[in-house]
DNA sequence: TTAAACATACCGCATGGTCGGTATTTTTCA
DNA sequence: TGAAAAATACCGACCATGCGGTATGTTTAA
């Protein structure tokens, strides 16, 4: 098939490009609010140029949140190998990871894009199926209770943070991190 | 046609019903989906009238959510009174309440409302000061760093249940808010 | 009579999506 | 090799429609 260098044109650069603005944008107004033509002109392309690779306006959002996934992914398999404790490496990388998309200045994403995971119903079901298949991959080091509860603060900790509710009472992050971070080594029975 | 000898329609009644057909229509569209037209339509009401009635949409929602927070604070203060124990007590009710909300088999009017409440800076803002306003008032019993993280759990576990993102491993409601209240008793310094 | 409480009709407009056409590669095959 | 053929990538004008909102008329309670 493609054996050539691909020096000339780029024909899959466009979808990607129109990936990337989709995702830009959604962080700047809301995915609520994110127009099919917005993402065409930052894209420099015409609405029907994007059309050509997307079906759907709904198909664009999907195909930001798969790559958003995948980079999740890869994030939490790299914490998950430097990790050398078994019990709760999953729910330690978990937490650490939403912690981390948080703190990072740069606004990613997943902010926008995880808020309207909730309203739409079809990102819903892919943001389901991928907690499950993950806590089906690691049930024999991350079902303990406590650590249920954990990855329920850590989400708690991440909404409370995307939906901007700075109640202005709370610990730092710093604390909360190695506070939850804690509570996943396993106790020793006294 | 019409029945001419009908009951009087108290002036307020109308409001009220409009009120409650939103917040119903809400859960089953999800708000962003919700049109002024369904409104006034399932409270047998034309869009003038809904118009008479809220100058916007914006300010129909707000009503929407502005008793859901008051219906929230009674149950919270009727938690809080029958709680003998001091320390946590609000946390104590929060967690309850949370939980009880999304236990209930008829869909009340969070789950709709909540989620858009993440969408909507507006909205947000009215969460994050009911928030912010309970927790000042609570401060003497309820800022311990345990108490915090209990609490986002339980946000964790509410958004989890209205997202509809069930993972099967989880541990029933029962267990789980057993365990959060649990956590939020005092340790005694060993 | 008067003001509130509605109804009716209509508007502006943004938006997702379509459609026919065109330029540019890539493939086919003599 | 190279020219025809076909597939691909994109343009740009257009459409259908639903939505929030308004302007104004009509009924009802007091």
């Amino acid at each position: 098939m493609a054996r050539a260098h691909e020096r000339k044109k780029q024909p899959e650069q466009v979808r990607r490009t129109l990936l990337d603005c989709a995702a830009k944008l959604a962080v700047e107004v809301g995915l609520s609010a994110l127009t099919i033509q917005a993402v065409a002109d930052a894209a420099h392309v015409t609405k029907g140029g994007l059309f050509h690779h997307f079906p759907s306006k709904e198909k664009l959002i999907e195909g930001v949140f798969d790559d958003l996934l995948r980079a999740l992914d890869e994030e939490i398999d790299a914490l998950m190998q430097r990790d050398a404790v078994a019990h709760g490496r999953f729910t330690r990388a978990y937490v650490v990871s939403a912690l981390r998309l948080i703190e990072s200045k740069a606004p990613s994403p997943w902010g926008a894009l995880s808020i309207s995971m909730m309203v739409d119903a079809n990102l819903r079901k892919l943001w389901s199926d991928w907690l499950r298949g993950r806590l089906q991959r690691h049930a024999d080091t991350d079902s303990e209770p406590t650590l249920e509860i954990v990855r329920y603060a850590a989400d708690g900790v991440w909404l409370a943070d995307i939906t901007d509710v700075d109640v202005a009472l709370r610990m730092d992050r710093e604390q909360l991190r190695e506070t939850l971070v804690q509570m996943t080594v396993k106790r020793d029975k006294p």
